[in-house]
DNA sequence: CGGGGTTCCTGGCCGC
DNA sequence: TGCGGCCAGGAACCCC
């Protein structure tokens, strides 16, 4: 399940290898979340860029042309991957592929068809809302504690629920979601945090999404990068996935239950209410 | 417009 | 061995 450090990764072994590439030819499966992607045919990759665990592929026309710039927009969901191979892929989990001018294939495989490849006008996200209502990246500068707060302060949902909901903070998912709370010591279900919790749980998410990238994200099941590697962040979590465990702070029994649809891990001392 | 519910998908695992 | 039931879950989408 690709979060930003996982995204990330991907989009750092990607670019070198598609950067300044012509696309000749594309494919798409039926669905319409992948039918755009042959829009793609016809532009030059100018660079590979990421906004939360979204993936921007910058497209300029090869011939003037009244569409003018484009963007291949790439989300992974929960099961996608990226790569690159010599020739057209021959896969069941295939999605969409695009045809290099050097006659490599770009290509996207999901098994479970959560994610997305569309292909919009440059920077027109009004089909994709999430991203078009993203929050700041976690380290971009201007995102401090304050504002943080602030973001958080907007609703009385759950904490747990603000987090994935991409609009305080761009790139979290329900593994550094736990991870980041179970740090702070704030329980996932918390409604109001004020302003010393919430700058806590940014430098938590912070650390933790470091870590992660540091480590190469994390694999628990599907999650591979375009050369075929997998994260090793997963032998470092100490929350997500270890509901009756020991908690590693104080021993107590993780819990879980779900938090508005989502699994959701806690240590019940360390993050009491 | 915020918030809540629904939907998309299939492999892996479990019990019988 | 086969199979029904259940679980994993990000984000679009619809409705109030």
């Amino acid at each position: 399940m690709p979060e930003l450090p996982e995204v990330e990764t991907v989009r750092r072994q990607i670019q070198p290898l598609v950067s300044g590439m012509a696309i000749l030819d594309g494919w798409s499966h039926p669905s319409a979340k992948f039918a755009s992607a042959p829009d793609a045919v016809g532009h030059r990759i100018s660079g590979v860029s990421r906004r939360g665990k979204y993936l921007l592929f910058g497209l300029e026309p090869l011939a003037p042309s009244p569409g003018g710039r484009r963007e291949l927009v790439v989300h992974l969901g929960m099961t996608g991957a990226l790569f690159v191979d010599p020739g057209p892929p021959d896969d069941d989990y295939s999605r969409a592929w695009w045809m290099l001018e050097d006659g490599r294939h770009l290509w996207f495989r999901d098994v479970r068809r959560f994610g997305r490849t569309v292909v919009v006008p440059w920077g027109d996200h009004r089909s994709l809302p999430t991203l078009r209502d993203l929050g700041p990246e976690p380290f971009d500068p201007a995102l401090t504690g304050a504002t943080f707060h602030r973001a958080l302060a907007t609703s009385s949902r759950r904490v747990k629920t603000k987090l994935l909901s991409q609009r305080p903070i761009a790139g979290i998912g329900n593994i550094y979601a736990d991870e980041a709370l179970w740090r702070s010591g704030i329980h996932p279900g918390a409604r109001r945090l004020g302003p010393e919790r919430s700058e806590r749980l940014l430098v938590h998410l912070r650390a933790v999404l470091g870590e992660a990238l540091d480590h190469g994200g994390t694999t628990l099941r599907d999650y591979r990068t375009p050369d075929g590697g997998s994260g090793r962040n997963q032998h470092r979590l100490d929350c997500y996935g270890r509901s009756g465990q020991p908690c590693r702070s104080c021993g107590d029994l993780l819990t879980s239950r779900s938090i508005d649809q989502r699994t959701t891990t806690w240590c019940p001392t360390c993050q009491a209410r």
